[in-house]
DNA sequence: AAGATATATCGGTTTTTCCCGAAATCCCAA
DNA sequence: TTGGGATTTCGGGAAAAACCGATATATCTT
């Protein structure tokens, strides 16, 4: 769990806004006939037109998230989801608290 | 409270390592003829000599943490001290579990 | 095998952050 | 009231982050 990793993650407001998003995809994303909102996420594609950012720009920031572990990525087919690793921000809450 | 500002004030090694630091001064610094640690926290010049930065660049880092509020800042005489404000890295911690 | 769709990666430009030295401010003591 | 110590503010160069468009890769369909 490298900190600054995280929080340099955090510190951009439209990858801040995709982590709320995929907090509950429901109610910020249309499903789709491909999707699993439950079991696997979001794919790039949607996130991408909700940001309102390039695709290029959209893929790197879910990389750079995923890369501090706060998102986890499964990849089906074409389509590559992406979802909360929740546990993440237990831990990450619990490290402030503590460590911090 | 501002998320982002906040996230990109840790954003940095040094100013995490400065959090750390004041977070047990008694281990870190010096205590000194005009120093209370528990009441006042630290000044800028053993923060500075310890961060091995420049004096601007150390004190600028300091202006970053308290505007996020992470740090408060007392001025008596010629020395401005900073401590760690505690409560909000308890409500920081809360908020990453809850709203983010 | 070829075309279409979804995503990742690669250069590059613009903006922001990092970090410095110099100058300004603020306070104390002689 | 002048000088010295502590800190802040200012201007700027170097490094990193934010984006972008173009291209590459991977998968599905036909």
């Amino acid at each position: 769990m490298d900190q600054l990793e995280i929080f340099k993650a955090l510190s951009n407001k439209t990858r801040l806004e995709i982590l709320q998003w995929l907090k509950a995809p429901e109610q910020h994303f249309e499903q789709q006939d491909h999707d699993d909102f439950e079991g696997q996420g979001v794919c790039v594609g949607q996130i991408q037109a909700k940001a309102g950012l390039t695709q290029s720009t959209v893929s790197e920031y879910l990389t750079i998230l995923q890369r501090a572990g706060l998102l986890q990525q499964t990849r089906v087919g074409q389509w590559t989801y992406y979802k909360r690793n929740e546990e993440a921000f237990e831990a990450l809450g619990k490290l402030i608290q503590t460590d911090i």
